[in-house]
RNA sequence: GUCCCCAUCGUCUAGAGGCCUAGGACACCUCCCUUUCACGGAGGCGACCGGGGUUCGAAUCCCCGUGGGGACGCCA
């Protein structure tokens, strides 16, 4: 058997996190099993499904890298088939008309609710032996009912959460077609994974509920019943479900906020999934190990700290090549002009390892492109009287140096040691000066990066409006 | 309300009856490295939801409770 998994989002939203773990989980699968991974847009909700969201998913799916075999397919693209075969149905007397108001099942829902009952359609259209049914309403359009098994059990062993049992007492007779004649999801998807020779259906859990029907009507429809792997789901940080109000953001986000592709998806299958003690390891290596009996059947909290040290590891790793690519586009978005500065491969060889995002890599590198803002407050702390004599002097001696990183820090450490003093009393105001702050890698190391006439520009343009201050 | 699912450090997880004095990772703390901040290295703190069974033995199996989540649409 070729495994056949699928991926189908409705395109009434952008592609979040958790529609990405369904997505690389059903992606995995196939290709560990050298299968086929099918990419179905299920669009049959007219009124919410926009152009602008299937983009968004499309785009999404390619950002993580995630291939598709067959697809897209779009379900209102298949509206004809669905007809046929709710005809089909209709025809066996496996589904009915049904004449019932929205209000009227309004009322019977509310009305089940008051008595401590599961609301649910009571079944008064549906044909049956002996069984006068009313005259049908005129002007009404009837919605198709799928005519469910009314007793026994629908049983599945789950890939993921084991056997489910769940009665036919429970199930009610569902809407395949509504009354404009426009299939219904359940519907859609019982033709497609049974046309599409689907065997694996992976999804989110709050699909369990959907599956005992779906089993119901691809027995009516004499189909193969499929492998049912249900994920559960991934929360927000705190806890909470994740939804469009509440921290549901779309994949796209984290390739702005500066994260790259292949830590979202090292952390992604690490959420519900594990193989061992493995933490870190790229997609290759992921769709050989992965299997249904290391997912986990309880809910996973997202948890950021953990998405930026997969990230900073990744960044650590990357191309430099494709770093420099992926921070110039940032800085030029900024309005830095690269061509103020040192080779930005060069920056980002010394930066890499210093920022968890691209976005913050970026940010932290400015100041080799334009002024910085000094932290005047900073400057006092460290710029005292006693050493703004030796930094004068050293400014004097800099000049001849040979610019290179052991040259300038034998020069540093023969100041202090003149001085009877720590290197970092040299150091500090120098890293102040140049890049405005506290932090950075080796003062050295900026210097011959920064450029000899640029860091004597900046020290003597902060000397000079010291003394400028000191003399008013 | 009814049905379904779930339950190990703060978080992600390992754990398929003895290997568990419960392992790893993130976060946090301490120390080392050091030119500041990071990186890196070495340590540390920290969990089997509760109660009953089954068993010589239970984090692991069963039951009940509790807590969380999902579903109950002419949404997907």
């Amino acid at each position: 058997m070729t495994v056949r998994t699928r991926f189908a989002p409705s395109p009434t939203g952008y592609l979040h996190i958790g529609g990405a773990r369904t997505a690389l989980f059903s992606w995995a699968y196939a290709r560990k099993n050298k299968g086929q991974f099918i990419l179905r847009i299920e669009d049959t909700d007219v009124a919410r499904s926009t152009p602008e969201a299937v983009k968004a998913i499309l785009d999404g799916m390619s950002w993580l890298g995630l291939d598709w075999d067959e697809g897209p397919f779009y379900q209102m693209q298949r509206i004809d088939r669905y007809k046929q075969v709710i005809q089909k149905l209709i025809d066996e007397d496996k589904a009915y008309y049904c004449y019932c108001s929205k209000e009227e099942l309004d009322d019977l829902r509310e009305r089940q609710m008051r008595l401590g009952l599961k609301p649910r359609y009571d079944g008064r259209w549906r044909p049956e032996k002996g069984k006068t049914l009313p005259a049908p309403p005129s002007g009404i359009d009837p919605v198709v009912r799928f005519k469910n098994p009314d007793s026994g059990f629908v049983v599945w062993d789950d890939l993921v959460k084991g056997q489910i049992s769940i009665s036919n007492e429970e199930l009610d007779d569902l809407i395949i077609a509504r009354s404009d004649g426009t299939p219904t999801y359940n519907f859609c998807v019982v033709v497609d994974d049974w046309e599409m020779g689907i065997t694996h259906v992976i999804r989110g859990d709050d699909h369990v509920n959907n599956t005992p029907r779906q089993i119901n009507m691809l027995k009516a429809l004499d189909a193969e019943i499929p492998f049912y792997a249900h994920l559960s789901m991934i929360l927000g940080s705190d806890g909470q479900k994740l939804s469009k109000r509440h921290g549901a953001v779309s994949v796209m986000q984290y390739d702005d906020d500066g994260y790259l592709p292949e830590a979202l998806l090292n952390y992604l299958a690490r959420l519900g999934w594990s193989h061992g003690d493995e933490e870190v390891f790229d997609m290759e290596k992921f769709s050989h190990w992965f299997d249904f009996n290391s997912i986990t059947s309880s809910a996973a909290q997202f948890n950021l700290d953990k998405l930026n040290w997969l990230n900073a590891h990744y960044i650590k790793h990357a191309d430099l090549s494709l770093l420099v690519s992926k921070i110039s586009k940032r800085l030029t978005s900024l309005n830095v002009d690269l061509a103020q500065g040192p080779d930005l491969l060069k920056v980002i060889e010394l930066y890499r390892e210093r920022s968890n995002t691209l976005k913050a890599l970026a940010e932290s590198i400015i100041y080799f492109y334009q002024l910085p803002d000094i932290d005047l407050e900073l400057a006092g702390k460290h710029m005292t009287e006693d050493v703004l004599p030796i930094l004068r002097s050293f400014t004097v001696k800099l000049n001849d140096v040979e610019w290179k990183i052991e040259a300038i820090h034998d020069l540093i450490q023969q100041t202090v040691s003149d001085n009877g003093l720590k290197f970092p009393k040299i150091a500090m105001p120098l890293r102040i000066m140049l890049t405005g702050g506290a932090q950075s890698p080796s003062v050295d190391a900026v210097m011959v990066l920064l450029g000899k006439s640029e860091v004597l520009s900046r020290i003597n343009s902060f000397l000079d409006k010291i003394k400028n201050n000191l003399n008013k």
